[in-house]
DNA sequence: GTCTATAGGGAGATAGAC
DNA sequence: GTCTATCTCCCTATAGAC
């Protein structure tokens, strides 16, 4: 059984074995707080055998970073592609994105913490490119669609990408907080039924703020 | 002239200078990215001679979160104490930490960081629980504040752990987004002009999403 | 309070056998 | 594609002189 073959049988190579551990060890202690021995051996192979998958460090880190753009690209044109008006497709986008977040538990912290990251990831690796790319789509896609909404009307005038910026802390930060989110909701704020609820406020959020007064 | 007396002068001690530079390198590596020889030769001593102001790196970083924590303790009681309204009180509070925030450039990015390093900080020193205290106190107040509101019909009948938790993403997170909200914005996010934006912004997002109707 | 010297270990990465 | 062995460098922390 060749290697597309165990995957359509649901096993995995050991590039996605390596990805997976990685994202779970980098979003819980940072690009540099993770050590590729630890690494290699959760994955349970020695620690040379990973440079045969990624030829650095920053390569792998910017690999996992990718990887879960790419996710969230294509989550966001799926949402988008159904169509609607233009609240009911942001409404959908934000409702799938909260969805995606809370299955992939690692995510939400990898993102903000490659934010953050801005001295690590100054290289031009193929992943690095295609991260910035997706971002970019990403990031244009939403833009598009808030300004659409206010050409036809239906959302009052705001500033863009200062509502962008809003938005990712409040669907982003939430599930990437960790146990102090955790103590202040009184409950795991990747349980369903504390998503749901964010759901709810992140809903009410846009219809009170951004709605237009007419559109009520 | 002794220590104090320099500190008058407006010099500062050398457990100051070390938390200053402490907290912009731990602002942008994070704290396993951080090596206490570039700290040291950038406060200009040995790196043995941290050890002497700090028994060790976990401690070294409690106290840099806890100074960060202190300071805006301080300044939401400060706020707080004003009195007024409780819709004038929360405005308040939150233009004061917009400014806190915009003032000390490390701040931000600092603050999320620590809630992702569940693991770095799971120790017992003094420092540390005395973060842990002022993080504590300064959520009660503020959940303190939007009770009252409610309780007095200033402010609808809102979810309060969730709303700090949107608060906290809306307020910390454009400050700490770093070269991608300068993309994203057009502008650096810590731009007297964007910073004031912002604080409009949020006070219209509270405005809009908080105000009781009847209060409109 | 700051220094030099050093201990003891782990990091990322490479070479080359199998 | 995985392994063992090894290179070189840097890490936190300590000892002890000044």
């Amino acid at each position: 059984m060749n290697a597309v073959a165990a995957e359509n049988q649901g096993e995995q190579s050991s590039r996605e074995r390596i990805l997976d551990a990685a994202e779970g060890l980098f979003a819980r202690r940072g690009y540099a707080g993770v050590g590729l021995r630890e690494l290699a051996d959760l994955v349970g192979l020695g620690k040379s055998s990973l440079f045969h998958h990624f030829e650095s460090k920053p390569q792998l880190y910017a690999a996992v970073c990718t990887r879960i753009l790419a996710r969230i690209a294509a989550r966001v044109d799926e949402s988008l592609a159904r169509g609607g008006a233009p609240m009911e497709r942001l409404e959908r986008v934000v409702d799938d994105l909260l969805d995606l977040l809370a299955a992939q538990p690692s995510d939400a912290r990898i993102l903000l913490r490659s934010l953050f990251e801005d001295d690590e990831l100054a290289g031009e690796t193929r992943e690095e490119r295609e991260g910035r790319e997706l971002t970019a789509h990403i990031m244009a896609s939403i833009s598009a669609l808030l300004r659409e909404g206010m050409e036809v009307g239906q959302f009052r005038s705001v500033h863009v990408p200062g509502l962008l910026l809003s938005l990712i802390g409040q669907t982003v930060f939430p599930f990437a907080s960790g146990e102090f989110g955790q103590e202040i909701l009184g409950k795991d704020p990747f349980d369903p039924a504390e998503v749901k609820r964010r759901k709810r406020e992140t809903r009410d959020l846009l219809r009170h703020g951004l709605l237009a007064p007419a559109g009520r």
